[in-house]
DNA sequence: TTAACGTAGTATCGAGTCGAAACCAATATT
DNA sequence: AATATTGGTTTCGACTCGATACTACGTTAA
Protein backbone atom coordinates (compact mmCIF):
# COMPACT_ATOMS: atom_id res chain seq x y z
CA UNK A 1 0.00 0.00 0.00
CA UNK A 2 1.06 3.06 -0.95
CA UNK A 3 1.37 5.71 2.14
CA UNK A 4 2.40 8.99 -0.20
CA UNK A 5 -1.36 10.25 0.11
CA UNK A 6 -1.64 10.61 3.74
CA UNK A 7 2.19 12.46 3.76
CA UNK A 8 0.99 14.87 1.37
CA UNK A 9 -2.31 15.39 3.34
CA UNK A 10 0.01 15.88 6.19
CA UNK A 11 2.06 18.73 4.55
CA UNK A 12 -1.63 20.25 3.39
CA UNK A 13 -2.40 20.23 7.03
CA UNK A 14 1.00 21.59 8.42
CA UNK A 15 1.30 24.30 5.26
CA UNK A 16 -2.03 25.59 6.04
CA UNK A 17 -1.80 25.79 10.07
CA UNK A 18 1.43 27.58 9.19
CA UNK A 19 -0.47 29.89 7.15
CA UNK A 20 -3.58 30.79 9.82
CA UNK A 21 -0.66 31.24 12.02
CA UNK A 22 1.13 33.32 9.05
CA UNK A 23 -2.19 35.25 8.60
CA UNK A 24 -2.28 35.82 12.38
CA UNK A 25 0.69 37.26 12.08
CA UNK A 26 0.17 39.96 10.04
CA UNK A 27 -2.84 41.05 11.40
CA UNK A 28 -2.04 41.73 14.49
CA UNK A 29 -1.25 45.53 13.88
CA UNK A 30 -4.96 45.76 12.98
CA UNK A 31 -6.10 43.06 15.54
CA UNK A 32 -7.39 40.75 13.45
CA UNK A 33 -7.45 37.17 13.13
CA UNK A 34 -6.23 34.90 10.03
CA UNK A 35 -9.96 34.40 9.54
CA UNK A 36 -10.47 37.96 8.63
CA UNK A 37 -7.13 38.13 6.56
CA UNK A 38 -8.58 35.15 4.38
CA UNK A 39 -12.01 36.97 4.35
CA UNK A 40 -10.36 40.05 2.81
CA UNK A 41 -8.51 38.34 0.56
CA UNK A 42 -11.66 36.47 -0.45
CA UNK A 43 -13.59 39.16 -0.95
CA UNK A 44 -10.94 41.02 -3.42
CA UNK A 45 -11.08 38.27 -5.11
CA UNK A 46 -14.80 37.71 -5.17
CA UNK A 47 -16.71 38.36 -8.28
CA UNK A 48 -20.46 39.55 -8.32
CA UNK A 49 -22.48 36.55 -7.47
CA UNK A 50 -19.76 35.58 -4.87
CA UNK A 51 -19.18 38.79 -2.56
CA UNK A 52 -22.24 37.62 -0.18
CA UNK A 53 -22.24 36.31 3.58
CA UNK A 54 -23.32 32.78 2.35
CA UNK A 55 -20.60 32.48 -0.24
CA UNK A 56 -18.12 33.72 1.78
CA UNK A 57 -19.19 31.20 4.46
CA UNK A 58 -18.96 28.29 1.63
CA UNK A 59 -15.13 29.50 1.12
CA UNK A 60 -14.01 29.38 3.93
CA UNK A 61 -16.10 26.23 5.60
CA UNK A 62 -17.99 27.96 8.63
CA UNK A 63 -21.76 28.14 9.19
CA UNK A 64 -22.93 31.33 8.18
CA UNK A 65 -23.53 32.46 11.82
CA UNK A 66 -19.96 32.39 12.23
CA UNK A 67 -19.49 34.32 8.93
CA UNK A 68 -22.16 36.82 10.16
CA UNK A 69 -20.01 37.26 13.59
CA UNK A 70 -16.81 37.85 11.89
CA UNK A 71 -18.28 40.46 8.78
CA UNK A 72 -19.69 42.08 12.07
CA UNK A 73 -15.93 42.38 13.41
CA UNK A 74 -14.48 44.02 9.97
CA UNK A 75 -17.38 46.14 8.92
CA UNK A 76 -16.74 47.14 12.66
CA UNK A 77 -13.23 48.31 12.22
CA UNK A 78 -14.49 49.83 8.82
CA UNK A 79 -12.76 47.57 6.22
CA UNK A 80 -15.27 46.08 4.70
CA UNK A 81 -18.93 47.56 3.46
CA UNK A 82 -22.57 45.84 3.58
CA UNK A 83 -25.18 46.92 1.28
CA UNK A 84 -28.50 45.44 0.35
CA UNK A 85 -29.13 43.77 -2.94
CA UNK A 86 -31.71 45.79 -4.48
CA UNK A 87 -33.29 43.09 -6.25
CA UNK A 88 -33.43 40.16 -3.35
CA UNK A 89 -33.78 42.66 -0.57
CA UNK A 90 -32.77 39.60 1.93
CA UNK A 91 -29.23 39.63 -0.26
CA UNK A 92 -26.90 41.45 1.90
CA UNK A 93 -23.56 42.26 -0.49
CA UNK A 94 -20.42 42.93 0.94
CA UNK A 95 -17.10 45.09 -0.99
CA UNK A 96 -13.30 46.03 1.04
CA UNK A 97 -13.66 49.05 2.44
CA UNK A 98 -10.60 51.62 0.90
CA UNK A 99 -8.95 50.84 4.44
CA UNK A 100 -9.69 47.13 3.81
CA UNK A 101 -7.76 47.62 -0.04
CA UNK A 102 -5.01 49.44 1.70
CA UNK A 103 -4.32 47.00 4.81
CA UNK A 104 -4.10 44.17 1.82
CA UNK A 105 -1.91 46.84 -0.01
CA UNK A 106 0.44 46.92 3.31
CA UNK A 107 0.41 43.47 4.89
CA UNK A 108 1.34 41.69 1.51
CA UNK A 109 -0.36 38.37 3.83
CA UNK A 110 1.04 36.54 0.47
CA UNK A 111 4.76 37.66 0.91
CA UNK A 112 5.67 34.76 3.32
CA UNK A 113 4.19 32.22 0.50
CA UNK A 114 5.81 33.53 -2.34
CA UNK A 115 9.45 33.54 -0.54
CA UNK A 116 8.92 29.85 0.60
CA UNK A 117 8.04 29.01 -2.76
CA UNK A 118 10.86 31.25 -5.19
CA UNK A 119 12.73 28.41 -5.73
CA UNK A 120 10.59 25.82 -7.43
CA UNK A 121 9.82 25.80 -10.60
CA UNK A 122 7.03 27.25 -12.48
CA UNK A 123 6.56 23.67 -14.19
CA UNK A 124 6.70 21.49 -10.63
CA UNK A 125 3.88 24.15 -9.35
CA UNK A 126 2.26 23.87 -11.59
CA UNK A 127 2.11 20.17 -11.28
CA UNK A 128 0.97 20.32 -7.57
CA UNK A 129 -1.75 22.74 -8.66
CA UNK A 130 -3.14 20.05 -10.68
CA UNK A 131 -2.84 17.03 -8.66
CA UNK A 132 -4.17 19.68 -5.21
CA UNK A 133 -7.35 21.20 -7.46
CA UNK A 134 -7.92 17.91 -8.41
CA UNK A 135 -8.17 16.74 -4.64
CA UNK A 136 -10.03 19.75 -4.22
CA UNK A 137 -12.99 19.07 -7.00
CA UNK A 138 -13.29 15.17 -6.04
CA UNK A 139 -13.38 16.22 -2.21
CA UNK A 140 -16.50 18.49 -3.02
CA UNK A 141 -18.23 16.17 -5.07
CA UNK A 142 -17.87 13.93 -2.36
CA UNK A 143 -19.97 16.56 0.25
CA UNK A 144 -21.94 18.32 -1.83
CA UNK A 145 -19.74 21.08 -1.32
CA UNK A 146 -19.26 24.26 -3.39
CA UNK A 147 -16.94 24.36 -5.72
CA UNK A 148 -15.05 27.74 -6.74
CA UNK A 149 -13.84 28.97 -10.22
CA UNK A 150 -12.74 31.05 -12.48
CA UNK A 151 -14.93 31.30 -15.54
CA UNK A 152 -12.70 29.62 -17.54
CA UNK A 153 -13.08 25.88 -16.89
CA UNK A 154 -17.11 26.63 -16.25
CA UNK A 155 -20.06 24.97 -18.07
CA UNK A 156 -22.02 28.11 -17.82
CA UNK A 157 -19.26 30.32 -19.59
CA UNK A 158 -20.01 31.61 -22.93
CA UNK A 159 -17.67 33.28 -25.56
CA UNK A 160 -19.53 35.66 -27.38
CA UNK A 161 -16.98 36.84 -29.70
CA UNK A 162 -13.39 37.73 -28.88
CA UNK A 163 -13.70 39.98 -25.79
CA UNK A 164 -17.72 39.64 -25.01
CA UNK A 165 -18.39 36.73 -22.44
CA UNK A 166 -21.87 36.20 -20.97
CA UNK A 167 -22.88 33.41 -17.77
CA UNK A 168 -25.23 31.48 -19.03
CA UNK A 169 -26.82 30.71 -15.94
CA UNK A 170 -27.28 34.26 -14.78
CA UNK A 171 -27.52 35.51 -18.40
CA UNK A 172 -25.37 38.34 -17.60
CA UNK A 173 -22.83 40.07 -19.81
CA UNK A 174 -19.41 40.00 -18.46
CA UNK A 175 -16.22 42.28 -18.87
CA UNK A 176 -12.66 40.61 -19.16
CA UNK A 177 -11.57 41.25 -15.90
CA UNK A 178 -14.69 39.94 -14.83
CA UNK A 179 -13.95 36.63 -15.99
CA UNK A 180 -10.91 36.11 -14.21
CA UNK A 181 -12.24 36.91 -10.41
CA UNK A 182 -13.78 33.42 -8.61
CA UNK A 183 -17.50 32.28 -8.68
CA UNK A 184 -19.32 30.28 -6.07
CA UNK A 185 -21.38 29.09 -8.60
CA UNK A 186 -18.54 27.38 -10.68
CA UNK A 187 -19.02 24.31 -11.94
CA UNK A 188 -16.35 22.11 -13.87
CA UNK A 189 -16.92 21.79 -17.45
CA UNK A 190 -17.84 17.88 -18.17
CA UNK A 191 -18.47 17.29 -14.29
CA UNK A 192 -22.23 16.26 -15.12
CA UNK A 193 -23.76 18.25 -11.97
CA UNK A 194 -26.60 19.90 -13.40
CA UNK A 195 -26.89 19.24 -16.79
CA UNK A 196 -29.68 18.43 -18.59
CA UNK A 197 -30.59 16.84 -22.19
CA UNK B 1 4.80 37.61 -13.91
CA UNK B 2 3.54 34.22 -12.74
CA UNK B 3 0.93 34.11 -10.29
CA UNK B 4 0.41 29.75 -10.19
CA UNK B 5 1.85 30.25 -6.48
CA UNK B 6 -0.63 32.00 -5.29
CA UNK B 7 -3.14 29.69 -7.18
CA UNK B 8 -1.00 27.08 -4.95
CA UNK B 9 -1.62 28.96 -1.93
CA UNK B 10 -5.09 28.68 -2.58
CA UNK B 11 -5.51 25.82 -2.98
CA UNK B 12 -3.53 24.94 0.32
CA UNK B 13 -5.54 27.02 2.08
CA UNK B 14 -8.69 25.83 1.05
CA UNK B 15 -7.81 22.36 1.72
CA UNK B 16 -6.33 23.31 4.97
CA UNK B 17 -9.28 25.00 5.83
CA UNK B 18 -11.71 21.75 4.67
CA UNK B 19 -9.41 19.96 6.48
CA UNK B 20 -9.94 21.21 9.89
CA UNK B 21 -13.74 21.37 9.29
CA UNK B 22 -13.50 17.70 8.48
CA UNK B 23 -11.44 17.01 12.03
CA UNK B 24 -14.20 18.64 13.57
CA UNK B 25 -16.69 16.57 12.03
CA UNK B 26 -14.91 13.37 12.73
CA UNK B 27 -14.56 14.66 16.46
CA UNK B 28 -17.66 15.62 17.39
CA UNK B 29 -19.26 12.19 18.65
CA UNK B 30 -15.96 13.14 21.22
CA UNK B 31 -16.64 16.43 21.69
CA UNK B 32 -13.38 17.31 20.08
CA UNK B 33 -12.32 20.20 18.06
CA UNK B 34 -10.16 19.69 14.85
CA UNK B 35 -7.13 20.81 17.11
CA UNK B 36 -7.32 17.73 18.71
CA UNK B 37 -7.57 15.49 16.46
CA UNK B 38 -4.60 16.82 15.13
CA UNK B 39 -2.74 16.35 17.95
CA UNK B 40 -3.49 12.89 18.75
CA UNK B 41 -2.52 12.08 15.03
CA UNK B 42 0.31 13.97 16.25
CA UNK B 43 1.04 11.61 19.31
CA UNK B 44 0.14 8.59 17.07
CA UNK B 45 3.62 9.86 14.61
CA UNK B 46 5.96 11.18 17.37
CA UNK B 47 8.99 9.07 18.02
CA UNK B 48 10.35 9.36 21.57
CA UNK B 49 12.41 12.93 21.19
CA UNK B 50 9.06 14.41 19.87
CA UNK B 51 6.27 13.44 22.32
CA UNK B 52 6.24 16.24 24.55
CA UNK B 53 3.85 19.95 24.70
CA UNK B 54 6.77 21.59 23.36
CA UNK B 55 7.28 19.84 20.05
CA UNK B 56 3.25 19.30 19.56
CA UNK B 57 3.16 23.17 20.27
CA UNK B 58 5.71 23.71 17.43
CA UNK B 59 4.16 21.26 15.30
CA UNK B 60 0.50 22.67 15.33
CA UNK B 61 2.51 26.16 15.00
CA UNK B 62 0.74 27.18 18.39
CA UNK B 63 2.15 28.71 21.77
CA UNK B 64 3.08 26.56 24.23
CA UNK B 65 0.22 27.71 26.38
CA UNK B 66 -2.32 27.14 24.03
CA UNK B 67 -0.99 23.29 23.84
CA UNK B 68 -1.16 23.14 27.58
CA UNK B 69 -4.89 23.91 27.10
CA UNK B 70 -5.76 21.50 24.55
CA UNK B 71 -3.56 18.77 26.15
CA UNK B 72 -5.07 19.30 29.79
CA UNK B 73 -8.36 18.39 28.00
CA UNK B 74 -7.59 15.42 26.25
CA UNK B 75 -6.30 14.13 29.18
CA UNK B 76 -9.54 14.60 31.30
CA UNK B 77 -11.32 12.62 28.10
CA UNK B 78 -9.17 10.30 28.71
CA UNK B 79 -7.27 10.13 25.15
CA UNK B 80 -3.47 10.93 26.55
CA UNK B 81 -1.70 9.96 29.19
CA UNK B 82 0.81 12.63 31.10
CA UNK B 83 4.02 11.69 32.90
CA UNK B 84 7.53 12.83 34.05
CA UNK B 85 10.56 12.02 32.10
CA UNK B 86 13.31 10.72 34.58
CA UNK B 87 15.79 12.32 33.49
CA UNK B 88 14.68 15.51 33.10
CA UNK B 89 11.65 16.36 35.55
CA UNK B 90 10.85 19.46 33.81
CA UNK B 91 9.88 17.51 30.48
CA UNK B 92 6.61 16.09 30.39
CA UNK B 93 6.19 13.45 28.39
CA UNK B 94 2.74 11.83 26.18
CA UNK B 95 1.18 9.33 25.22
CA UNK B 96 -2.23 7.96 23.39
CA UNK B 97 -4.03 5.95 26.20
CA UNK B 98 -5.83 2.76 24.85
CA UNK B 99 -9.14 4.80 24.28
CA UNK B 100 -6.94 7.73 22.20
CA UNK B 101 -5.97 4.44 19.54
CA UNK B 102 -9.62 3.12 19.42
CA UNK B 103 -10.78 6.22 18.77
CA UNK B 104 -7.78 7.05 15.60
CA UNK B 105 -8.93 3.52 14.65
CA UNK B 106 -12.67 4.21 14.73
CA UNK B 107 -13.01 7.23 13.40
CA UNK B 108 -10.31 7.00 10.66
CA UNK B 109 -9.94 11.21 10.51
CA UNK B 110 -8.06 10.46 6.78
CA UNK B 111 -10.47 8.47 5.15
CA UNK B 112 -11.65 11.47 3.32
CA UNK B 113 -9.14 12.74 2.52
CA UNK B 114 -8.38 9.18 0.89
CA UNK B 115 -10.98 9.45 -0.68
CA UNK B 116 -10.53 12.73 -2.62
CA UNK B 117 -6.97 11.54 -3.86
CA UNK B 118 -8.30 8.05 -5.24
CA UNK B 119 -8.08 9.22 -8.79
CA UNK B 120 -4.58 10.58 -8.72
CA UNK B 121 -1.53 8.78 -9.88
CA UNK B 122 0.69 7.94 -7.30
CA UNK B 123 3.46 9.53 -9.48
CA UNK B 124 1.65 12.77 -9.60
CA UNK B 125 1.00 12.91 -5.61
CA UNK B 126 4.61 12.05 -5.15
CA UNK B 127 5.50 15.30 -7.52
CA UNK B 128 3.20 17.13 -5.32
CA UNK B 129 4.65 16.04 -2.45
CA UNK B 130 7.93 16.87 -3.21
CA UNK B 131 7.15 20.81 -4.37
CA UNK B 132 5.37 21.18 -0.96
CA UNK B 133 7.90 19.27 1.21
CA UNK B 134 10.10 22.21 -0.31
CA UNK B 135 7.78 24.76 0.15
CA UNK B 136 7.57 24.20 3.52
CA UNK B 137 11.70 23.54 4.40
CA UNK B 138 12.20 27.21 3.09
CA UNK B 139 9.21 28.11 5.02
CA UNK B 140 10.58 26.91 8.14
CA UNK B 141 14.64 28.05 7.55
CA UNK B 142 13.10 31.30 6.47
CA UNK B 143 10.92 31.45 9.85
CA UNK B 144 13.46 29.75 12.23
CA UNK B 145 10.54 27.29 12.40
CA UNK B 146 11.51 23.41 13.12
CA UNK B 147 11.10 21.06 10.39
CA UNK B 148 9.76 17.60 11.49
CA UNK B 149 11.00 14.53 9.52
CA UNK B 150 11.81 11.22 9.31
CA UNK B 151 15.57 9.81 10.34
CA UNK B 152 15.62 8.93 6.65
CA UNK B 153 16.61 11.90 5.23
CA UNK B 154 18.20 13.27 8.73
CA UNK B 155 21.76 14.70 8.89
CA UNK B 156 22.20 13.09 12.26
CA UNK B 157 21.28 9.37 11.11
CA UNK B 158 23.76 6.86 10.93
CA UNK B 159 23.21 3.58 9.68
CA UNK B 160 24.97 1.23 12.03
CA UNK B 161 24.93 -2.37 10.11
CA UNK B 162 21.73 -3.87 8.16
CA UNK B 163 19.20 -3.13 10.71
CA UNK B 164 20.49 -1.21 13.52
CA UNK B 165 20.57 2.64 13.54
CA UNK B 166 21.80 5.23 15.83
CA UNK B 167 21.25 8.94 16.52
CA UNK B 168 24.04 10.98 16.46
CA UNK B 169 22.57 13.81 17.55
CA UNK B 170 20.75 11.87 20.99
CA UNK B 171 23.52 9.15 20.74
CA UNK B 172 20.55 6.35 21.04
CA UNK B 173 20.38 3.11 19.36
CA UNK B 174 17.36 3.38 16.88
CA UNK B 175 15.04 0.15 15.90
CA UNK B 176 13.77 0.00 12.43
CA UNK B 177 10.02 1.20 13.34
CA UNK B 178 11.88 3.62 15.51
CA UNK B 179 13.37 5.23 12.54
CA UNK B 180 9.91 5.43 10.54
CA UNK B 181 8.28 7.94 13.15
CA UNK B 182 8.42 11.80 12.69
CA UNK B 183 10.98 13.67 14.90
CA UNK B 184 11.29 17.44 15.77
CA UNK B 185 15.32 17.25 15.98
CA UNK B 186 15.04 16.28 12.20
CA UNK B 187 17.45 18.48 10.19
CA UNK B 188 17.62 18.18 6.38
CA UNK B 189 21.45 16.44 5.01
CA UNK B 190 23.24 19.29 3.82
CA UNK B 191 21.34 22.19 4.77
CA UNK B 192 24.06 23.45 6.57
CA UNK B 193 22.61 24.31 9.96
CA UNK B 194 24.41 23.22 12.89
CA UNK B 195 27.42 21.62 10.68
CA UNK B 196 30.39 22.41 12.62
CA UNK B 197 33.79 22.29 10.86
C1' DT C 1 -54.76 36.06 -1.81
C1' DT C 2 -53.53 33.98 1.50
C1' DA C 3 -51.02 30.32 3.90
C1' DA C 4 -47.06 27.39 4.06
C1' DC C 5 -42.58 26.86 3.03
C1' DG C 6 -37.87 28.13 1.88
C1' DT C 7 -33.89 31.19 2.03
C1' DA C 8 -30.45 35.10 3.52
C1' DG C 9 -28.89 36.85 7.27
C1' DT C 10 -28.59 38.11 12.41
C1' DA C 11 -28.55 37.25 17.56
C1' DT C 12 -27.45 34.56 21.45
C1' DC C 13 -25.25 30.92 24.08
C1' DG C 14 -21.58 27.91 25.76
C1' DA C 15 -17.34 25.42 25.08
C1' DG C 16 -13.08 26.00 23.34
C1' DT C 17 -8.95 28.39 20.79
C1' DC C 18 -5.43 31.43 20.94
C1' DG C 19 -1.63 34.77 22.19
C1' DA C 20 0.34 37.37 25.93
C1' DA C 21 2.03 37.60 30.17
C1' DA C 22 2.82 36.05 34.68
C1' DC C 23 4.24 32.28 37.09
C1' DC C 24 6.61 27.86 38.99
C1' DA C 25 9.96 24.32 39.27
C1' DA C 26 13.91 22.05 37.55
C1' DT C 27 18.18 22.47 35.17
C1' DA C 28 22.40 25.17 33.30
C1' DT C 29 25.63 28.65 33.64
C1' DT C 30 28.68 31.57 35.98
C1' DA D 1 25.51 30.14 45.57
C1' DA D 2 23.42 33.41 42.66
C1' DT D 3 21.57 33.95 38.19
C1' DA D 4 19.88 32.70 33.83
C1' DT D 5 17.32 29.56 31.00
C1' DT D 6 14.00 26.16 29.96
C1' DG D 7 9.64 23.19 30.01
C1' DG D 8 5.08 23.62 31.49
C1' DT D 9 0.98 25.59 33.64
C1' DT D 10 -2.23 29.27 34.78
C1' DT D 11 -4.95 33.24 33.98
C1' DC D 12 -6.97 36.74 31.18
C1' DG D 13 -9.62 38.76 27.39
C1' DA D 14 -10.96 38.73 22.59
C1' DC D 15 -12.52 35.80 19.30
C1' DT D 16 -14.10 31.31 16.78
C1' DC D 17 -17.35 28.10 16.04
C1' DG D 18 -21.60 25.14 15.86
C1' DA D 19 -26.31 24.95 17.37
C1' DT D 20 -30.42 27.02 17.86
C1' DA D 21 -33.75 30.42 17.65
C1' DC D 22 -35.23 34.33 15.30
C1' DT D 23 -36.46 38.12 11.62
C1' DA D 24 -37.44 39.50 7.14
C1' DC D 25 -38.07 38.71 2.47
C1' DG D 26 -39.48 35.51 -1.51
C1' DT D 27 -41.63 31.61 -3.71
C1' DT D 28 -45.03 28.19 -4.26
C1' DA D 29 -49.27 26.21 -4.07
C1' DA D 30 -54.09 26.03 -2.37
Amino acid sequence: MDKSPLVLLDLVSRLGNLMRTEGRRVGQDEQLQSVHVEALVYLSKANRYSNTPQALAEYLGVTKGTASQSLLLLDRRGLIERYQDDLDRRVVRLRLAATGEQFLYDAQPQLAWQHATRNISPNRIRNAVSALRETLTTFQLDNEGTAFGECAGCQHFERLSARAYRCGLMGDRLSGPDTRKICWLYEEKGSGVGEAE
